[in-house]
DNA sequence: TGACTTTGACTTTCTTTGACTTTCATGATA
DNA sequence: TATCATGAAAGTCAAAGAAAGTCAAAGTCA
């Protein structure tokens, strides 16, 4: 087995575990799998890519590291997945558990999340009395927020 | 946890709560960190830029401090304008028509403005039995989504 | 042979520190 | 009152340290 294939292996265990998106220190996975450090950057760009469909950001100096992005391939795709998921009535914990992932896999950006989280927030919905047309209201709401963002 | 990204936080969190302006002896703040005060400098001159958005102002000298001003005042009064604009009540067209202008202000962008037509739309509050209520909710719902614009 | 892997020397970027410089308020003095 | 000395700040800059990026040469394998 090829050096460079564990090292692919062992980043799409993390990647899974951790709901597509891992954070890694160059040097300190080069000794934990011993090679050397450039080899990781070997890896990344010869596995995971754009065109596989991965962002990839990363930060030189003190406090330095590697950030790895799983992007869903279609944007709309994933966005109907959401919209599927999100059922005839929701909590105000369970829109923002869902809000978090969309932004963190980047299928919105942060003014949009932050407006969407604000929109199925108890202080928007509050005044609805009745707690179950409350939740009811707000997978209403989230839905068609997030038909807004699809083409 | 990098110092300098400790002390970027540290600042955003004052700038939180004093609304967008921060004063700070930069000795002082060195000390309660523990870091060279001219790591505060560098702190100021790496993260809290013009381009970041920030004014930064400074007195050398016995009673010399620093101060640190968020800048968007034009974006964010502008928000407030709308914000005491809103009232107790909105209707559908209302809240269109206030979205728009923000639109074309450029105070939101076209994503965000989608979201936001679609959160204060007739299919997510049409579950609200009561017209009156839907306008009430509606008025909650837009002024939580403006606020999520501001800070 | 040619494509893919592995390695390591060198480069670039970001952070931390400390010595030195500049500026300012204030109180003492002519 | 005008001036000056002093100390208390903040500013500057360069060196050292920490981490990731680049690239070319050498190795491996189908």
């Amino acid at each position: 087995m090829l050096i460079s294939d564990a090292i692919a292996q062992m980043l799409l265990e993390m990647l899974e575990e951790n709901n597509g998106i891992l954070e890694l220190q160059r040097n300190d996975m080069a000794m934990r799998v011993g090679c050397a450090p450039s080899q990781i950057n070997y890896v990344i760009t010869s596995r995971f890519t754009p065109q596989h469909g991965y962002v990839v950001e990363s930060q030189r100096g003190g406090g330095g590291y590697i950030r790895i992005i799983r992007k869903q391939m279609n944007r709309d795709t994933y966005l109907m997945h959401f919209l599927s998921a999100i059922g005839h009535s929701l909590t105000e914990g369970e829109a923002r558990a869902m809000l978090q992932n969309l932004f963190d896999r980047r299928a919105i950006d942060e003014s949009t999340a932050a407006a969407m989280m604000a929109a199925t927030s108890t202080p928007a919905l509050n005044r609805i009395p009745d707690k179950s047309l409350r939740d009811m209201v707000r997978a209403d709401v989230l839905r068609q927020l997030i038909l807004s963002q699809m083409a």
